[in-house]
DNA sequence: GTAGATCCGATCAGATTCGTTCTATTCCGA
DNA sequence: TCGGAATAGAACGAATCTGATCGGATCTAC
């Protein structure tokens, strides 16, 4: 990540690179820690260039501020959405393979493009990954990956409506489908509980499937983001057919006959290497 | 002799050396930082011909002005790193107030109600208060209090749909007010800014604005939640008339005048004692 | 519960930057 | 022509920032 110098040299020719002020470097951390919910503090130092000793004083400033919470090793924001399980949990998580699908979904999210993100923790995962975007549109139902957005000013976020579904904060319900009906994006990214290439995407929830349907109603292309653990398992309704796929994305785990025959049925597979 | 370098021929040929005027360099220095978003102060000694003593001089005036932020090292724009996402810090002032004053308006609330609550960090605490009843509808523009709310099973939260406001996480926009219009509910819990006897509640922004009227519309009762920092306070765009209120939940330390002139004009008033 | 590894805080040193003071130059009016 | 005022550059001590090191605290694994 990194995204880059912000500041580019335009101009100044044979200008040595400009020093990074402290402000600057602080406002990138915060940033980073708004994106992904708890960092590590090797992980910030690396990202910001410099060194640990020197993160670990702006984290010090800023939480005297009140604007992070420190832990041993990192750091993250304070009372922000069900991030709170933070660090040790985060980390435990082995969402290696998730980071990976996210990481490649990310590349085919173009600047200025309009898109629907669907709920689930890879897809949240995914967004996260949107924050370098610039112009970009998102619609979702997913208060998670509303939140992963919140604080980046480039993108537009629009959270549909509804009854709000505690378990994976995500809203449904007839309104929530209606607010999606007069809708048209370039792309859907949508996740669910299983996946098999004879039923396609499916759910144990009847009102998440609703609107996840809706979702993929409102793209001109759908893109599933899916781990090897989803793949080959069914579950009780059916949200999306194979037919409706046009990408893939998943990671190395997959099972090859299963990926050979959704390519099979026209699906352009994205297998991402942990 | 200062170099043959100095002021000298950039411009103005066959002039003779006309002196670059101190404005006119401040003015390509604002001019730099617009176009860079940061400059180091040696990249705008270099680009302006001058001294760095000269730059640095420059800068102080600029900054006495409001013009610029000066930083260990160059300067940026006023608006370049502002920490203004301090909804942290928001949430700190007059905290216990707030809590006071969410733990009285809760008591307003009874199990079977169906009400609105408005977007503010007291509202956020007015909803954590509200776990406790059974058989809730509760409509709400606010992510934080959806999220406040998410994880009790006895309660039914639904949002309005609308575009993500960051920078105090709620949803506002036409796509919101709309999602409204057809609502009717008991009362509304909302917040605001500012708020005197004349004008009623107030906030800085048009777009929070239209949603706050959005959400007393769809109640028949309108309370409003307002620690002593806001009341005498008044900011860009009334949202609610005094007509409107009918309960003001505040805490002690808001000025007796104030408070009485709205009693007299019907607003019943609970007052928490800290 | 202990041992090992990791992380944190404090102190020190090097480098850069800042503010102040002083000096030189130019412009303008008398 | 002379002198005052304003501006720009130079020099030096003070302050700040950054990175390295080391003892102590904390966490994790066995």
């Amino acid at each position: 990540m990194t995204g880059g110098q912000t500041v580019g040299e335009t101009q100044a020719p044979g200008a040595g690179r400009r020093p990074v002020f402290a402000a600057e470097r602080r406002q990138r951390i915060i940033e980073l820690l708004r994106v992904n919910g708890a960092v590590s503090l090797r992980e910030l130092a690396q990202a910001v260039r410099s060194s640990e000793v020197t993160v670990r004083r702006d984290l010090r400033a800023l939480e005297a501020e009140g604007l992070i919470n420190r832990h041993h090793g990192g750091a993250t924001l304070p009372g922000e959405l069900s991030r709170e399980p933070t660090y040790a949990q985060k980390a435990q998580v082995a969402a290696a393979e998730k980071a990976a699908i996210a990481d490649l979904a990310a590349s085919l999210v173009e600047d200025g493009d309009a898109i629907v993100v669907g709920p689930g923790t890879t897809t949240q995962e995914f967004a996260r990954r949107l924050a370098r975007h610039t112009e970009l549109a998102v619609v979702t139902n997913s208060l998670l990956v509303a939140q992963a957005l919140a604080g980046s000013p480039r993108i537009e976020v629009v959270l549909t409506g509804g009854t709000l579904r505690g378990s994976i904060h995500a809203l449904v319900g007839s309104a929530a489908e209606r607010s999606l009906a007069g809708l048209r994006v370039r792309r859907a990214f949508v996740s669910g509980n299983g996946l098999t290439a004879e039923r396609g995407l499916s759910t144990p929830n009847t009102q998440v499937a609703g609107v996840d349907r809706a979702l993929a109603g409102a793209a001109e292309e759908v893109v599933v983001l899916a781990d090897h653990t989803k793949i080959g398992v069914d579950t009780m309704v059916q949200t999306i057919a194979v037919e409706r796929f046009d990408h893939l994305v998943t990671d190395a785990g997959a099972p090859g006959d299963v990926l050979d025959e959704l390519s099979g049925r026209g699906v352009r597979l994205h297998v991402a290497r942990v």
